[in-house]
RNA sequence: GGCGCAUUCGUCUAGGGGCCUAGGACGCCGCCCUCUCACGGCGGUAACACGGGUUCAAAUCCCGUAUGCGCUACCA
């Protein structure tokens, strides 16, 4: 393999390309079904959250010569030449082996670094979830740092918003939280290093200056790249401290060099850094900027992969470039593609569910998050959809992250959400419930003492449910005076008549039933249905509607089961009481 | 404008020259089950962006075009 990120002018050979292995071709080799990762999982396997939840305390600083540096090896990487070679014939150049997918298979030190501006959301969990994965799965260390450098736009209820998503999806990080806010010394420290090497300069230009170079090279349609002079004379210098003037840093980029990404979901991605500006690094107030703080950490935090959004792949150069200027190796990269929203714009709060935080608070359960989320470009096989946790642990690997951006589909994590909810036992379908309807006020709104009834009503609800947030709507009316809903009334009031009729024989039924069971009443009521010799729906319909004063809820025999025999005829009474006066009227 | 990335059913995707008259999942439609809504079962609808090239053979490799997205800040 050559050296991925690749120096400078350096020239890639792929191996592969030099056809000299005459090994007859494995034909109808079935895919591995797991690359060699899953080997060393079970040994990190405590998926569990566990360790490192809420482990808040700061390391201190990292300084690089801290931890030994982390393997960078690539021999251990599976070489995986999809479907082997392609012709036994004549070998020619349409035959050449598909560009090769790395994976990660050694200890990752992979990292997780949101800026605190605003909510978690799927975009950003989902960068969170996969280098999780890829930590867990190697048996190596996912580290948390927030990108705080933008000090207007940070807050704490941000930050506080991110620590409360990811512990509810269970991504427990093992390092961190490192704050950049807090770690001014490492990056004035980086940058006096680059300005004894002479890899920055100071920049004394003003932005109307720079305005101007930009906007000639725009006209002049080059690249929109931005020089500073580094042949002021003494005088030049006198004269701006005297105006005042203080400089921003910029790193002198080597304009004639190229910079080439071994990508481990792009493949190698080069950039010539004709087209990359003299990026500023140091503000004029001393801050660093983003692509220095991200970089400098990467490196003193021995970063091994950096596993992120697809929006950062023009910025890893500039990052590489202040690595290699400090004397470091960057990470390996692995530029995964965004998620859109429907209208397949980038995602933000215009669309709907977009945090996480109001995924959970719609009723949907962390298991299934994670299990919609992986899917959002990553995929196994052609065929498997359903996931454990533990199951993407052992089976997720970066080879497999797709390239294009994805759609969230909310659909489609309904569906998941549903189908989860029906795998668990009623005991924990109720403990989820419960736990999801004291978050959400239900027994503020109704209760403490109905935490026993809600419980009873999880047979009856549980293959019902998609969302957790539909419980009040299906159950609902159990808690609370009978309420007619206007398009329930509208039911029984289409034929006052029959409903009279309808009602009043499954009243006069139950009223004189000895044992108020649930079969016990199933028995009764289609028993009376086939006396009145009415079809089922128009017979079973107006009883539910009698007790629950509406068109949607648990079942009829459970329902009136549930209520209790002295309360389901109060309602039948009630019911009847109006229908009664209508008819009069 | 420059540079980069991407493009397979409405959506998520499988696919890495012949296993592809393109597979799965969600959605949608129909049927069955049925006390509503669901669930479940069965069946169906629907895609290789376009144009060239390479090849006996292209969704797959190459080139171009188009479109989308990203970066292009003293934001991250």
């Amino acid at each position: 393999m050559t050296s991925s990120g690749g120096t400078a002018h350096s020239v890639h050979h792929r191996p592969g390309l030099t056809v000299s292995d005459p090994s007859p071709p494995e034909y109808d080799v079935k895919r591995p079904p797991v690359s060699a990762v899953s080997a060393n999982t079970a040994a990190s396997m405590p998926a569990t959250a566990s360790s490192a939840m809420g482990r808040r305390t700061m390391t201190p600083m990292l300084t690089p010569g801290r931890r030994a540096a982390p393997p960078r090896g690539r021999g251990s990487d599976v070489l995986r030449a999809r479907g082997g070679p392609r012709a036994a014939r004549p070998v020619s150049f349409a035959a050449m082996p598909p560009p090769v997918r790395r994976t990660i298979t050694e200890p990752a030190r992979v990292r997780f670094a949101p800026s605190p501006t605003g909510l978690l959301h799927i975009g950003g969990a989902r960068t969170a979830l996969f280098n999780w994965l890829v930590a867990r799965n190697t048996g190596g260390t996912f580290v948390l740092r927030l990108e705080d450098t933008d000090r207007e736009r940070s807050t704490a209820e941000s930050e506080a918003q991110i620590y409360r998503a990811m512990e509810w999806l269970g991504l427990d990080w093992d390092e961190g939280p490192y704050r950049q806010s807090e770690r001014d010394e490492v990056y004035a420290d980086a940058v006096e290093r680059l300005k004894a090497s002479g890899a920055v300069y100071a920049s004394w230009e003003t932005d109307a200056d720079m305005d101007a170079q930009r906007q000639a090279a725009r006209e002049d349609k080059r690249a929109p790249v931005v020089r500073g002079r580094r042949d002021w004379t003494d005088a030049d210098l006198a004269r701006f401290r005297d105006e005042g003037r203080v400089p921003v840093w910029r790193f002198g980029v080597d304009v004639g060099g190229r910079t080439v990404i071994d990508d481990f979901v792009r493949g190698e991605v080069a950039f010539e850094h004709a087209a990359i500006e003299d990026f500023v690094v140091a503000r004029s107030d001393g801050t660093p900027t983003y692509n220095l703080a991200a970089a400098v950490d990467d490196h003193a935090m021995g970063i091994t992969h950096a596993i992120r959004g697809e929006d950062h792949l023009s910025n890893t150069p500039k990052q590489m470039m202040v690595i290699r200027a400090l004397g470091g190796t960057p990470p390996e990269y692995a530029h995964v593609p965004m998620i859109l929203g429907p209208d397949k714009k980038r995602l933000s709060k215009r669309h709907g569910a977009a945090s996480v935080e109001e995924l959970r608070d719609q009723g949907y359960v962390r298991d299934a998050v994670i299990n919609a989320l992986a899917l959002l470009g990553w995929s196994y096989d052609d065929k498997t959809t359903r996931f454990t946790v533990d199951e993407l642990v052992e089976r997720f690997t970066v080879a497999r992250i797709s390239r294009s951006p994805a759609v969230f589909d909310l659909k489609k994590l309904d569906h998941i959400n549903g189908r989860y909810l029906r795998t668990l036992s009623d005991q924990e379908f109720g403990d989820a419930l419960v736990e999801w309807l004291r978050h959400d006020g239900f027994f503020t709104r109704h209760g403490d003492g109905t935490e026993d009834l809600v419980r009873r009503t999880v047979p009856s609800v549980k293959r019902k449910m998609t969302r957790l947030n539909e419980y009040e709507t299906l159950a609902g009316w159990l808690f609370r005076d009978l309420e007619m809903q206007p398009d329930a009334w509208a039911v029984l009031e289409g034929d006052v008549k029959h409903a009279i009729q309808v009602v009043g024989g499954g009243l006069g039924r139950l009223d004189a039933l000895p044992d108020w069971t649930q079969d016990a009443i199933k028995d009764v009521l289609l028993d009376q249905l086939h006396i009145m010799g009415s079809n089922a729906r128009d017979f079973l319909e107006p009883q539910r509607i009698a007790i629950t004063g509406s068109t949607v809820s648990t079942g009829i025999y459970e329902s009136l089961a549930l209520l209790g025999r002295d309360e389901s005829l109060r309602r039948y009474r009630a019911t009847m009481g109006r229908l009664a006066e209508l008819w009069n009227a």
